[in-house]
DNA sequence: CTTCTATATGAACAAATGTTCATATAACGT
DNA sequence: ACGTTATATGAACATTTGTTCATATAGAAG
């Protein structure tokens, strides 16, 4: 029996951002439109509205959830002494964390320029949060006297962009494990913030 | 005075190739409409159907334009016998290479999504060559026993990420030079795929 | 000067856009 | 059983979209 108006729907909301955010990572903010997403959710493009006050916070909800989850799932790692052992973890929790959610992912980095200003600036700190949280434990490590970084600021982009690199490229079932995967990425980094 | 019609001008089409370039790589394709990139040419919508079929054509052409210049540049370079020298130069000619060319290097990274599934083949093509000239120096290299890396695809891709991150953040101008920057990268890189 | 051709205009097209709203109705509280 | 309310419809809106085309004209060729 097809849905019909009146109806109620305690799910609809959760049911619009998840085709929001399918939709948006798989042709573009720009490209997709809300009769496609309410389409998608078996909807009216009306409907939507009853969830969302416009197209664009649908999108900064998307992207504000994301780095929100980002962060408190990074909080609950108890930092350690050793920075390298610090460094460890963040490798392999950046890792899992961003496979697991490779559309919140790809949304999050190409769509920024389609956030108005405040939102973006939102966001924008948001992920520079995240970046600090990196920083840190190069600055330690440095500090130690275990890793050689000339510029930990760079380094930490350097860093956060070779293991963002692996949402382009890895698929579940095929060549590498996630071991493997998360193994052959800290060597690498590893190697290269070392003395 | 004005640009009237029926004026020739043998430089119109380059200016809508710079035009959508610049447009393109500042909202995204599909948020550019053909009148804008007209209006920033100074003609009206109609005029661009001389120079391009279409909008697609339009995003195709300044994307295999971007990768033929990529792999024409790339073929300057002369490789050596030994695998690290030929990994330095190619770090340098990346970051030298696509930070003079923001647009064309964002345009390329984001808009893939955009390209008709014939179009995204044909550049994805031109991709892989790159990535296979890198991925050809670190095999060399670890033929050679100087390299110490356990997967020469992921750590080309690794490579090749880290050092696109360098577009995101450089300024000219900015706190460090091309040069200082060009240092960086290369100590991480070497560092990296090191015994 | 005349003819020809390349190039631009500007109006037109159907389709699609984000958003609003009057209307309808299914489920919940009483 | 009944009224209330949250939720959905579906039509309507003003714009904007990519693209086409008849028309006009400036400059090159003769």
């Amino acid at each position: 029996m097809a849905r019909t108006q009146g109806s109620h729907s305690d799910i609809t909301g959760p049911r619009i951002h998840k085709a929001a955010l399918k939709l948006f990572a798989q042709h573009g903010y720009a490209a997709v439109s809300m009769r496609q997403i309410a389409g998608e959710v078996g909807v009216q493009a009306g409907a939507l509205y009853n969830y969302t006050p416009d197209k664009q916070s649908l999108l900064f909800h998307l992207m504000h959830g994301h780095m929100d989850d980002l962060l408190s799932a990074r909080a609950g790692s108890k930092r350690v002494k050793d920075a390298l052992e610090n460094l460890r973890q963040f490798v392999g929790f950046h890792i899992r964390f961003h496979l697991e959610r490779p559309d919140e992912v790809f949304i999050a980095y190409m769509e920024l320029r389609n956030l108005t200003p405040e939102n973006f600036a939102a966001i924008e700190a948001l992920r520079r949060t995240y970046e600090n949280d990196l920083e840190g434990i190069l600055r330690d490590g440095v500090a130690q006297g275990v890793f050689a970084v000339p510029d930990t600021k760079v380094a930490t982009l350097a860093v956060i962009a070779m293991l963002n690199g692996v949402n382009t490229w890895y698929r579940s079932g095929g060549r590498l494990s996630l071991d493997q995967v998360e193994t052959i990425y800290w060597d690498m980094v590893r190697k290269a913030v070392a003395l």
